[in-house]
RNA sequence: GGAGGGAUGACAGAGCGGCCGAAUGUUCCGGUCUUGAAAACCGGCGUGGGUCUUCCCACCGUGGGUUCAAAUCCCACUCCCUCCGCCA
C-alpha cells in the first residue's frame, strides 16, 4: 500500500511516477477525491459523535444529581446518536472503498527502475560464467549438453512427469531417485550458504487471507493462487508471504534491524495466465521448492540488504558453476509491491534459454505498511523496508544442472558444492 | 472433537455501564543526591487519525449487538492454558 499522506501532499508526482508503469491517471485522481470526500464525511461524524459523549456524560451527570432534565437530555442525546449512526455509516462506506482502491494501486517505482513497457524492455545489467574472470570466453555448449532436461531426466530415471501428472495433473513434477535427492541437496547447500547472517525458519505451507494481503498477493492475484475456502487459507506462492508477516504487527527496536530471514519451501502457482505456455519439463511448474532470504531494514539501509540478498543469490549460481544473466526490471514489468527487482536468469544449454530462477525486489515500505510492521527510534516510529529475493528456485536449476553437467557418456556431473549433500557422490547415472 | 479457564499498555496486573486511554508495580528515559555506582526521591514514558491545536476522534484479542453512554452487558469467532478423547 503506497503511503495515502504522500499521495496527498503530491499527487502529481505519485501519479507520474505510477503513470510509468501504467497506472492511469484517473485511477489516482479518484482516490484523491475520495480521499478528500472521506475525510469530509470523517470530520462530520467525529464531531457528532463528541457531541454525543459530552452529552452522555451531562445525563450521567444529571442522574447523579437526581436533576429532572435527565430525561430531556437523554432524548437530546438520543437523537444526536442516532444522526451519529447515520454519519458513520456512510463514513465507513466511503473508507472502505477507499482502502480497497488504495490497496489496488502498486508501489512507486524506484527512480533507478529502468523505463519501459513490458519484460522487452528489461535491461541486462551483466553476465557471469564460470571462469569469466581468469577470462575465459563464455562457454561453447558440447552436442551432450544440448539435450532437454525431461530427456535427460527420463533417460537416467530422476524425472517422472507423467506420475506425477497422474498424481496431481500436469505441471506437478515428481523427482526419483539421484533427482529426488539433488533437489534436497540444493535446499541444503542454499540454507547453509546464509547461516552466517540469516536465521534459518520452517513456516507452515498455507497462509490466512490476511497473511497474503501484506505481500500484495492479494487481492489482485487470486487467479495465480491455490485457494482453500473452507479454511480460508491459501497455499504460499514464495516463502515471501510467511516471512513478510513474520512480526506483523510488531515495532521492533531499531538496533535489532536488520532482521534477515531464510527459509526453504514449496512454492505453489497455478500459472492461470499462463496456460500453454512453456509446458515442457520443468520450464514453468505448478509447485516447486525455492530458498528466500528475506529482510526487514531501517529506510537508510535498503540498498545494503538488497545488496547483499543479490549477491547471494549471485554466490549460489557462481557456486553452482551455472552462467546466468542478471536483468534490471522495467517499470512496465515490476511486480505490484516492488519498487526495484533484478531478476537472475540461467542459461540452460539443453533448451536454449534463459530461465528466471532469482528475483531480488525492494519494496520500501509498501509491504511494511499493509503488514504494519515497524521499528523505534530517536525520532519516532516509522514503517521498515522489506527486501527479499529467491536464492534460489530449484525446479529450474534443476533443469540447468543437469543439462550443463551432461557428459559424453550421458552421466552428469555434479557441481561440487553440492557433492557433501549426496555423500560424496560425483556423478549421476542411469540407476544399474 | 468434548469440558473448563483466560486474552487489558514493553512486562506484570487492577478496573460498581457514566471524565477510564485506562489504577498500581516493574522496566526504560531525564533530573536531584553521590568522587562514581547503587539505593532513595522528583518528573516523564502507548499507537494511529482529523484543516496535527493546553482541541477532537479511534484503539482494552476480532467482528457484530444492546444503550443517551461499553474495557465493563449480550452473541459469534480466533488464539492461548488445563483436562478428556483421537492421531502422525
Amino acid at each position: 500500500m503506497i503511503d495515502l499522506a504522500q499521495l496527498r501532499r503530491e499527487p502529481e508526482e505519485v501519479a507520474a511516477a505510477l503513470a510509468r508503469r501504467g497506472v492511469p491517471l484517473d485511477h489516482v485522481r479518484e482516490v484523491v477525491e475520495m480521499d478528500v470526500e472521506h475525510r469530509r464525511l470523517l470530520q462530520e461524524a467525529e464531531s457528532l459523535r463528541a457531541r454525543v459523549k459530552e452529552l452522555s456524560r451531562q445525563v450521567g451527570e444529571a442522574r447523579r444529581t437526581k436533576d429532572p432534565a435527565a430525561e430531556e437530555l437523554q432524548a437530546e442525546a438520543r437523537r444526536w446518536s442516532d444522526e451519529e449512526g447515520v454519519a458513520r455509516q456512510r463514513t465507513d462506506e466511503v473508507a472502505a472503498e477507499l482502502r480497497s482502491r488504495l490497496l489496488l494501486l502498486p508501489n512507486i517505482p524506484s527512480p533507478e527502475t529502468p523505463e519501459g513497457r513490458d519484460e522487452s524492455e528489461n535491461v541486462e545489467v551483466r553476465r557471469w560464467w564460470p571462469g569469466m574472470e581468469e577470462g575465459r570466453p563464455a562457454p561453447d555448449y558440447t552436442e551432450a549438453q544440448r539435450r532437454p532436461h525431461w530427456e535427460i531426466g527420463q533417460e537416467l530415471s530422476l524425472l517422472d512427469l507423467e506420475t506425477g501428472a497422474k498424481l496431481a495433473g500436469s505441471m506437478f513434477p515428481l523427482f526419483r531417485g539421484d533427482g529426488a535427492r539433488l533437489v534436497r541437496a540444493l535446499s541444503a547447500y542454499a540454507l547453509d550458504s546464509h547461516r552466517d547472517a540469516y536465521e534459518e525458519i520452517r513456516p507452515p505451507s498455507v497462509a490466512l487471507t490476511e497473511t497474503m494481503m501484506s505481500t500484495g498477493h492479494l487481492p489482485k492475484s487470486a487467479d495465480d493462487m491455490y485457494e482453500i475456502p473452507r479454511d480460508d487459507l491459501w497455499l504460499i506462492p514464495t516463502a515471501e508471504v510467511p516471512l513478510t508477516s513474520l512480526r506483523r504487527g510488531e515495532i521492533v527496536e531499531s538496533a535489532d534491524l536488520p532482521l534477515r530471514y531464510t527459509a526453504a519451501t514449496a512454492c505453489f502457482r497455478r500459472e492461470a495466465g499462463a496456460a500453454g505456455r512453456d509446458t515442457r519439463g520443468l520450464l514453468r511448474v505448478h509447485e516447486f521448492d525455492k530458498v528466500e532470504l528475506f529482510a526487514y531494514c531501517h529506510p537508510d539501509e535498503w540498498r545494503t540488504a538488497f545488496d547483499d540478498v543479490l549477491a547471494r543469490a549471485e554466490g549460489l549460481l557462481r557456486g553452482l558453476g551455472l552462467a546466468y544473466r542478471v536483468l534490471d526490471l522495467c517499470a512496465g514489468d515490476l511486480g505490484t509491491s516492488s519498487a526495484r527487482t533484478v531478476d537472475l536468469e540461467v542459461y540452460s544449454p539443453g533448451v536454449d534459454r534463459w530461465l528466471e530462477v532469482s528475483s531480488v525486489s525492494w519494496f520500501r515500505d509498501f509491504q511494511a505498511r499493509r503488514a504494519n510492521v515497524r521499528y523505534r527510534d530517536e525520532s519516532g516510529v516509522h514503517f521498515v523496508h522489506t527486501v527479499n529475493g529467491s536464492a534460489l528456485a530449484w525446479a529450474r536449476i534443476w533443469a540447468a544442472i543437469v543439462e550443463t553437467g551432461r557428459q559424453a557418456d550421458g552421466t552428469i556431473e555434479v557441481p561440487e558444492v553440492l557433492r557433501g549433500y549426496l555423500g560424496g557422490q560425483s556423478v549421476i547415472a542411469a540407476r544399474g
